[in-house]
DNA sequence: GTCTATATTTGGATAGAC
DNA sequence: GTCTATCCAAATATAGAC
C-alpha cells in the first residue's frame, strides 16, 4: 500500500460525514461529474478534473485512488434508486401498459436531470461494451451491465405487456421498440440541459406522447393546450 | 518522413486498384471498422486492430500511416452520400412531411445496414465532443462535426414543416423531436445487426409507423399485416 | 493538505533485420 | 511484406518535501 493510499484511507476514516474532507471529496467528484459528461471516460485526463476542480493532478489522489475509482462513484450515485423506483412502476398492477411506460420516461429523464450529470455520464458510455472479450471485467463493471440490462428488460416487459393485451399495436418486436424508447431517452445526454426552458417533467410527457400517440394523430398535442 | 512512410507511399502509388495491397488494405480496414464499433475510438488500441487483421502491430504501418487515419478512411466511407440523399429528400417539394420523415428514416438506417460497421462507428463517437474547447481540431474532425449538425438541421426542418403545416402535432419544440428521432435511430448502432432477423428497411418501416402514429393509435400496426 | 519531481505503464510510431 | 526490438510521448500513479 502506498504512502498517499495510507493517508488516504486515514483521512477518509476519520472523516465526519459533513468534514471539510467529504466536503473537497463531493467538489471533486462534481467536478469529475462534468468532466466526464463533457468528455467521456476515456478521453478526460486527470489533469482536466484537477483544473475543473482547481487543485493539482496529485492532490487528487488524497481524496480519491484511481480514475477509475472516481468514475465509479460519480457513476454509482444514481444508477441504483432509479432502477428500484423503475421496478415498483412496471411491476404495479393497477396501471395500462401505456401509463407505466409514461411513467417510467418520467423516471428516467427527471432522473437525468436531479441527478445530473452523473447518470449521464454511465448511460453514454455504452456499458454494454465493457463486457466484451479483451476486456478487463471488474466486478463493479459486471454489477453495472447487470442493471443496464435489467432496465432494458423492464422497459421490454412494459412494450410486451401493452402488445399482448391489444393495448399497443406495432409491427416491430417488443425489444426494438424497448430500444428505441432508451435510445431516445438516453441521447438526451447529448442534448438536455437542466437549465434550460424545458423541465425533465415536460420533456418526458412530450416523449410518452410521441411514442403512445405519434405525430400525427389528432389526439396528440391537444391534450395539453400550450 | 520516416522510413515506413516512405515505403508505404511507395507501395501505395504503385498500386493498381486491384491489386493484393489494396486487397490487404480493404481486408484492415475491415477489421479496423469492426473493432471501432465494438470498442469505440478511444478505448480501441492498434493491438486490438492488429489481432483482429491478424497480423502484427508494426505491420499496420505499412498500410496506413495512423491510428487516426485508419479511423479516418473507415468513417469517411459512407456519410457523405448518405447526406446527399437526405437532403434530396427534404428539399421535395412533393411529399409530405410525414412522407419526408418516413424516407429519412430509411435512407438513414439502410445506409446504417449496408455501410456496416462504419457509420455507426462514426455516430456512437458524439463529434459534438469533437469541438469542445481544449481538443485538438483538424480540418477533418470540423468536417464531420458540421455533416452531423446538417443532418440534424434537416431533421429539424421536416418537424418543423410538419408542425406549421399541420400536419403534426406535439408539445415538444421541433428541435426535441429531432433529438428524439435522431436518438432512436443512431442507438441501434448498440443492437442492430445485419445478420438479424429484421432487414433495416422492416425496422425503418416500424419506426417510422412509431413516430408518425405511435403505439395507442388503432390505425398502427394494422396496415402492414404480418 | 498541497505541491514538485519522478517512477511506471501504456500505447502509438519507427528503425532495421530478414 | 512482416517481424523483433525499440523509441518516445502521454498519462496514471507515487514519493517525499513543504
Amino acid at each position: 500500500m502506498s504512502q498517499i493510499a495510507k493517508r488516504r484511507a486515514a483521512a477518509a476514516s476519520s472523516a465526519e460525514d459533513d468534514s471539510a474532507y467529504r466536503q473537497k471529496q463531493w467538489e471533486i467528484l462534481q467536478a469529475a461529474g462534468r468532466v466526464f459528461h463533457r468528455l467521456g471516460y476515456q478521453t478526460t485526463k486527470l489533469t482536466d478534473i484537477a483544473v475543473e476542480a482547481g487543485l493539482d493532478r496529485a492532490s487528487l489522489y488524497y481524496y480519491y485512488g484511481s480514475k477509475e475509482q472516481l468514475f465509479r462513484d460519480v457513476a454509482s450515485r444514481a444508477v441504483i434508486g432509479n432502477i428500484e423506483a423503475t421496478e415498483e412502476i412496471v411491476s404495479s398492477a393497477s396501471l395500462s401498459a401505456a401509463e407505466k411506460l409514461a411513467r417510467v420516461i418520467e423516471v428516467q429523464m427527471t432522473s437525468f436531470e436531479s441527478n445530473y450529470p452523473f447518470l449521464y455520464v454511465l448511460v453514454q458510455e455504452d456499458v454494454s461494451k465493457w463486457l466484451q472479450p479483451g476486456a478487463e471485467i471488474s466486478e463493479w463493471k459486471e454489477a453495472v451491465h447487470g442493471w443496464s440490462a435489467r432496465f432494458f428488460t423492464l422497459v421490454r416487459g412494459v412494450i410486451s405487456e401493452g402488445i399482448e393485451s391489444g393495448e399497443f399495436h406495432t409491427q416491430l418486436p417488443a425489444g426494438v421498440i424497448a430500444h428505441c424508447a432508451i435510445g431516445m431517452m438516453n441521447n438526451s445526454s447529448t442534448w438536455f440541459k437542466p437549465e434550460g426552458v424545458l423541465t425533465a417533467r415536460e420533456i418526458a410527457r412530450g416523449m410518452s406522447e410521441l411514442f403512445l400517440a405519434g405525430l400525427v394523430s389528432p389526439l396528440s398535442g391537444s391534450q395539453r393546450p400550450r
